[in-house]
DNA sequence: CCATTTTATTAAACCTGTTTAACGATTTGG
DNA sequence: CCAAATCGTTAAACAGGTTTAATAAAATGG
């Protein structure tokens, strides 16, 4: 089922149930949270991947967070109780399930490698190097939440990177 | 199959393949490994759970860490094939493997929103509470390097804390 | 097209943790 | 039981972030 959103709409918000999972046809998704009122970016999610708030939605609990476009972006949503019945009754389908579970188990581990053993420096190359069409379409501040730096923070390694070379 | 662990002794080191979870029966297993010549931390467990180079085990990838004894420790082998081997055969056990990858995946998730959200100081005081017995029984230079700090920032930590109160 | 809002940069003061080294205290093994 | 190694704390100099505030630049919308 194929939802349009405008920039600043939202698929989710703090409280609201977590029944569907989405594919990102275009556009932009910031999945991010209010902590100690001020916004924290979790992840962007850009053109032709999956994603859902999946805390929220693999714990069946309210959500905590936002899935906002921060562009016009269009994405189709699957809902979890179909997916749900297609588990139960397909053992091939439980299978990539635990499969799709353990990529995204292995992205947020190196995630966590990299957030103990990597300067916040190396994180902004990484990203730059990574997702470069990234920094065109969303506004700095909220790559610096992503990478957990103020905008001054990275708007000072930005200036430093520039001096060195 | 049990193993018994000297300390000091490991399941597994880097280059070796991870053909095998674990139960740790009683004591404490160290799961590290050396980034730029320096210990790095990632996880201690202790009695009662399951665990393994997950990261390893899933990409079928040699290992990158080491998984250690801290004390003397005693361990159940499962071996890989025969999991997968069950998992193949019954559509229950695959469905237990995914929410048992669901969990994991949870677990790191937290952990990366914690690493983005709380400082230091926050994240010291959290595994006091959360696990309070592991400082009876680890070094403090390697719970200093899971919590991401030098022996000395710890120190400082603590330091602070009894000042302030 | 202008006024307003949003975004990025800079500076200054500050905070927190690192690095290096020294010093005790404790543990360990021969 | 002693010698050696390991471990925790401290100090001093430093590095890399934050906070706050000011300013400049760019985007937005009426």
């Amino acid at each position: 089922k194929k939802v349009v959103l405008k920039k600043g709409e939202t698929l989710i918000r703090p409280g609201e149930k977590v029944c569907n999972f989405y594919y990102l046809n275009t556009g932009c998704i910031n999945y991010y949270k209010i902590v100690e009122g001020a916004v924290s970016v979790l992840e962007f999610y850009t053109e032709d991947v999956f994603f859902t708030d999946l805390y929220a939605y693999v714990l069946n609990k309210p959500a905590t967070s936002f899935l906002e476009a921060t562009e016009d972006t269009v994405v189709y949503t699957i809902n979890k109780t179909d997916v749900e019945h297609c588990f139960r009754k397909s053992h091939q389908l439980e299978r990539f399930g635990r499969l799709s579970m353990q990529d995204a188990f292995v992205r947020t581990f190196t995630r966590v490698e990299r957030l103990n053993n990597k300067t916040n420096e190396e994180r902004y190359l990484r990203l730059l190097r990574k997702r470069p069409g990234l920094f065109q379409r969303v506004p700095q501040y909220l790559i610096a939440s992503y990478l957990g730096l103020t905008p001054v923070g990275l708007s000072k390694i930005k200036k430093r990177l520039v001096k060195n070379g």
